[in-house]
DNA sequence: TCGACTAATTGAACACGTTCATTTGTGCGC
DNA sequence: GCGCACAAATGAACGTGTTCAATTAGTCGA
């Protein structure tokens, strides 16, 4: 990702708007790259020196929202012990997620595809950050574990998240529902979850899921 | 779907059988509807006569391969208690599977894309198929419970068995191994989620999931 | 055998995402 | 102020999935 002058950051802000705004008005798939061009006054071409492609103003949005997430999250966190912390992260990552679920649903298409030169093989700005803050979620919290055993489980925490967040994309219950029930359902069994969590087999599990999700643990 | 004559479907099969090759050939992205019909050696045109998009075919192999899971399970399903069918059963499906994982990735996509024309709101042929064999080794396996449990259960051992393909389909660690391991583990601990199966607890959970992906139980 | 109705098939066209050779603009050393 | 290098921007083109009005083949009653 080489440096871009500001003429060329402004130009790729104005053509990502322009796309976003398309989504919300239409949906992800109606709106047309020339479309996009048009209302950001530029050329079809110029989008492709900004864009790989039509995904990657998916990939844009979800990080935006991540930061989003971020602020949202860390401003907000209550003082309780780290499973009360969990559930509220898990509420909050889907409160700002939500006005965007239509567009988001096509970015779990793409992360099946393989097509890796979409996403660079480090670790995107999304997963570094937002991962951060359920490592903090724990780390954090009262009578909180120590700062190995934090770090790991925030890392597996992450990973549920990313589940529960997929099941919500999928979900197809009216208003989502079911994610209201299963998150309800998961807040009422969470002090049986954090004794879980803290027996190795928990560990070896999830943290096998986890590796397999999101790759081996990397250094923060 | 309305009665093809012999022709048709004959016609129908054989477009089909070229694009299934040339997926396997080459790949599911990269196989162009031309070429499809170049081999089949029918028109362009005439494809969307038989199948609705190039996505259909992806669902018109996993149909396949449902019939292809349902003959090899019940041919080998092992006289045990249902969490050792349970577990046959899994490996028996990846297996089965297997060989098409990369065209299958495809259909995951689709899944969230909600383009509900595609996916006919009558439960398909494959999950009410792929269902009942999982019915079945609860409700024919030794101490089983009884016919309504068994069910119950049946079903939701569906709804997990999809999940681990869902998993298994994302798992991008070396063959998948990440995968294996989860079997593995998941072998170990047989034991206690059959003692969890029966708590009300679990019923509700998992039942609710259930509901949420592959819509509210309907009659077998 | 014919005609007429339907099923099967065609091929040209469309809109889309994507690519690329080309042109325009911008800042800088002299 | 002049060229020069490089960034920014263009628009025409390509191949793709998809649609559809038109054409051909098949069937069956009179």
């Amino acid at each position: 990702m080489p440096e871009l002058t500001p003429k060329a950051e402004e130009t790729r802000q104005r053509i990502l708007e322009s796309a976003l705004s398309l989504f919300e008005e239409q949906s992800f798939e109606s709106t047309t790259l020339r479309q996009i061009a048009a209302r950001a006054e530029v050329s079809l071409g110029l989008v492709y020196r900004y864009f790989a492609a039509k995904e990657s103003f998916v990939l844009a949005l979800y990080e935006r929202l991540s930061h989003d997430f971020e602020d949202a999250a860390r401003d907000h966190m209550p003082d309780e012990r780290w499973p009360e912390r969990f559930v509220f992260c898990v509420r909050t990552s889907l409160a700002v997620l939500g006005p965007h679920r239509n567009t988001l649903r096509m970015v779990t298409g793409f992360l099946l595809k393989g097509t890796e030169d979409l996403y660079p093989p480090e670790n995107p700005y999304s997963q570094l950050h937002v991962q951060s803050v359920f490592r903090e979620a724990v780390l954090y919290a009262r009578f909180a574990p120590d700062e190995a055993q934090s770090s790991q489980l925030g890392r597996q925490l992450y990973v549920i998240h990313l589940a529960i967040v997929f099941f919500w994309l999928v979900d197809r219950s009216p208003d989502q529902q079911a994610t209201d029930r299963l998150i309800a359902q998961m807040e009422r069994w969470m002090p049986m979850l954090a004794i879980a969590a803290s027996t190795p087999v928990f560990r070896e599990l999830v943290g096998g899921i986890a590796d397999a999700v999101i790759g081996p643990a990397a250094e923060l």
